[in-house]
DNA sequence: GGGTATTTGTCCGTATGTATT
DNA sequence: AAATACATACGGACAAATACC
């Protein structure tokens, strides 16, 4: 009928952190104290602790103490922005100085210079572009960051073909300063003409969580945006995979007719 | 510069999983096999498994030992179908016992009856239906189940004035067939033309965890996703608030010209 | 249904390591 | 360097859930 200890005593400090008894970025009583308080062993303690970090609620810093956390002011990200105009979401790459106002709220948006690889498409790959498995793919990678705190790190895969067509840029590791929505436009007469977001969520995986400073236990997850650009006849010319802390990202779709974007 | 011992286990069991070669649904060893397998107490091989426990690739079930997670099927939503054509998502409430093929797989829909409440709008529901706080709206809740999985808890909220101008269905505690969209239309000329989602994750609250069967520890995130739905006037007519847990659910969203569907 | 073996869950105590102040 | 606070690791005991006979 009663639940076991440990989650009786993190009820009883969740409680005191929903009301507000305890506050966002205050300190906890330590282990030795709660163990006390609670008349319970350490372990125990450290059991309701855990319990709570899982949930996001507190986070832990060694030598310091338990904190309750903060939350991060978030990042909104329209996926429905009209793709004509340069957003901040995988139709333009910003220069990788460069400065963006987000938002309206003058946060600086920086890019490290993107990551060329030629791969082999694996099977997801493939089939996004629509090109034979184990057929050569171009891929570029970029790290992202806002007000220098890591924010999305984020792949673009374009069939080879492009570059052998004209499309040389493509393979050089630096931006394109007008946009490759632009630049595929102008050399290859590739018109970008919809996209299709596909939105999952899943744990980091070891790398992912070291660049966003993530706990690497996986209890904050990533989303995981796939962007499949088709052109003017319909075929997949671009799949941008981009990866977003769910701890400090949030998304808006708008359909149909919809007030300006309240944010800012 | 050595990571701790629980990791390292925590490692070689992952790479077992990864490399497939222990199975989605087989069951590891006890942890006492893996005491003495890798010379360690049995708490630090269970330290091992909370890792992967919230990395999400195993699950313990008391009684029977530990396994690793199957990957449920997902259900993918699309979030920018026509809202003129019923749609899974909040345009249609259909009958508590109907049923509906879902993705083309035969999948059987059901829902709860409405559980109609009139409360005093909060702080982010008056926002958002841009009413007073604590001016009284109508919260429309359901229950969601796919193949009789729980699928989706939504609530939607109205201004009481619909209600006054006669839109009395709002307050039954039936389904309206026809759907609120065309409801609406209908009784008070209230066209809906466009609506912006928002889409956030967070960890569960125990009502959530408790209906979805999410371990109570909050490592399985929700989708929580807003709905502002706006008439011809750019005026918000209804809130929809889901909630989908991550693990068994993704989004679609298509911008301008794209393909069909490839879903089914 | 009952009893027993198996397996994970809870709780304790203790010792030592590591990060921070 | 010392004190503080959390992290890791061990060992043990008993409880609770499940499966099987």
């Amino acid at each position: 009928m009663s639940n076991p200890r440990y989650q009786q005593i993190a009820e009883d400090l969740r409680a005191q952190i929903e009301t507000g008894s305890l506050k966002p970025g205050q300190q906890l009583r330590t282990e030795i104290e709660l163990r006390d308080h609670y008349d319970a062993s350490r372990n125990t303690v450290r059991d309701a602790i855990k319990w709570l970090m899982t949930l996001g609620l507190v986070e832990t810093k060694p030598g310091q103490g338990t904190f309750v956390v903060q939350k991060i002011d978030p990042y909104i990200t329209n996926l429905t922005d009209n793709p004509k105009v340069p957003t901040l979401y995988g139709e333009v790459e910003p220069s990788a100085a460069g400065k963006i106002e987000v938002e309206g709220k003058d946060r600086i948006l920086e890019s490290t210079e993107p990551q060329i690889e030629i791969q082999k498409a694996s099977a997801p790959v493939a089939s996004s572009l629509q090109v034979k498995e184990g057929s050569q793919v171009i891929s570029r990678h970029q790290k992202r960051y806002i007000d220098e705190t890591p924010w999305s790190m984020q792949t673009s895969f374009y069939p080879m073909g492009f570059v052998l067509k004209g499309a040389d840029k493509l393979i050089q590791a630096d931006d394109i300063e007008i946009g490759t929505v632009k630049y595929l436009a102008d050399t290859l007469g590739l018109k970008q003409v919809g996209y299709r977001d596909w939105i999952t969520v899943r744990a980091p995986d070891p790398n992912e969580a070291t660049f966003f400073k993530l706990p690497p236990d996986g209890r904050v997850a990533v989303f995981e945006i796939f962007r499949i650009a088709y052109d003017q006849t319909g075929t997949p010319m671009r799949l941008t995979i981009t990866i977003f802390p769910t701890d400090r990202n949030q998304f808006i779709v708008n359909v149909g007719q919809v007030p300006d974007d309240p944010v800012g």
